[in-house]
RNA sequence: GCUCGGGUAGCUCAGUCGGUAGAGCAGAGGACUGAAAAUCCUCGUGUCGGCGGUUCGAUCCCGUCCCCGAGCA
């Protein structure tokens, strides 16, 4: 039997949703989500989640399935996809796994370093200290520890000094050791046919506009409205999605929606920018659309026969 | 009309005790191994409102004019 797996990957407001909509449609297809915003419930207008109508085509998976409280993982998504995978080639079916998340894609694609599962009391520990004292002050003690790593992250990128100290914390041993071992693969017996839209910045820009101005008309407001009353930290992922912190800061009055809404718009068309670049660099396509997906029938027959 | 503030990068503003200026945001490009819709890196010549004056030298001091804001008439 073969394992195929169709990754459809592209910036946001580029139409992989409705592409991998009709690659599931005409190969036998399930949708598989790779997108770190999308996975969770609470936003689904601002993450663009699959309407009912598109799930009533065809079967979507790993949509709206954590709740906001809950603090994602790559490896998290990694293990869920893993099983979703399997369990739709076990049905005789083909996984099209879309996303905009690069890291996602490129971990399910090119494997992770096999460090141990991280321990939820030091992520916070490490987490509350750089709080504390600082990310420089953190970047020095982690020079002291794992001084590779060091040199090669800036002082000020808290994600990953953070990172790479947990990891020396829980493992002893440095994450740039780590680095050094041999990648994983989750899936090492699938075929991926990977196929990448890259737009212009200009058509591209223009949609994601108009994205944000059909959300808002489709409820977002309500939706942030409900979001806040859960009182969550504004440091969880969920809380950071597009357009939350923006709208938000409309409900507490502390702007105009007009100032919300185009503050929206700019974060989204800069978020696109940078998924151009990691697609662009990152990811190696077999097939590559130059413009948005708006249906475009040869591109589906050639992914079929590619299969 | 008078008084007081202001007029400096696309925007908001610092600054120069006189030696032609710099941050944040925006913009452009880039990175990216457990927060990734996150996080980070690189890129700044602009008649320093106009015109005169003082000075070796003015964006900074003086005069004058124009524009904006507040107050008083």
């Amino acid at each position: 039997m073969n394992k195929n797996v169709v990754i459809v990957a592209g910036p946001t407001a580029s139409g992989k949703s409705s592409l991998a909509i009709d690659i599931a449609l005409n190969c036998n297809g399930v949708v598989v989500n790779a997108d770190s915003m999308q996975i969770y419930k609470d936003t689904p207008i601002l993450a663009a989640c699959p309407s009912a109508e598109d799930k009533a085509k065809v079967e979507h998976r790993l949509y709206e399935i954590y709740d906001a409280k809950v603090n994602g993982t790559v490896v998290d998504w990694l293990n869920l996809a893993e099983a979703e995978i399997r369990k739709i080639w076990g049905e005789g079916k083909l996984p099209v796994v879309v996303g905009g998340t690069g890291l996602y894609l490129d971990n399910l694609i090119n494997g992770t370093t096999p460090i141990p599962e991280a321990d939820e009391n030091i992520r916070k520990k490490v987490r509350n200290l750089c709080l504390e004292i600082g990310v420089n002050e953190l970047h020095k003690k982690l020079a002291e520890v794992d001084p590779k790593s060091a040199q090669r992250l800036s002082p000020n990128d808290t994600t990953r000094v953070t990172r790479a100290y947990e990891v020396y914390l829980q493992t002893g041993i440095p994450l740039s050791v780590w680095h050094e071992k041999p990648m994983i693969k989750k899936l090492p017996d699938a075929r991926f046919l990977v196929v990448k839209i890259c737009p212009e910045a200009k058509e591209l820009d223009e949609r994601c506009y108009l994205r944000f101005d059909n959300m808002l008309q489709q409820g977002a407001l309500a939706e942030v409205v409900k979001l806040a009353e859960k009182n969550l930290p504004e440091n969880l992922p969920a809380m950071k999605a597009l357009g939350v912190p923006e709208l938000m800061k409309f409900v507490r009055g502390e702007c105009s929606l007009e100032e919300a809404v185009n503050l929206g718009k700019l974060h989204t068309r800069q978020y696109a920018k940078r998924q151009r670049t990691w697609f662009a660099h990152k990811l190696n396509a077999d097939i590559c659309l130059q413009e948005c997906y708006k249906g475009q029938k040869n591109l589906i027959n050639d992914v079929k026969n590619r299969l």
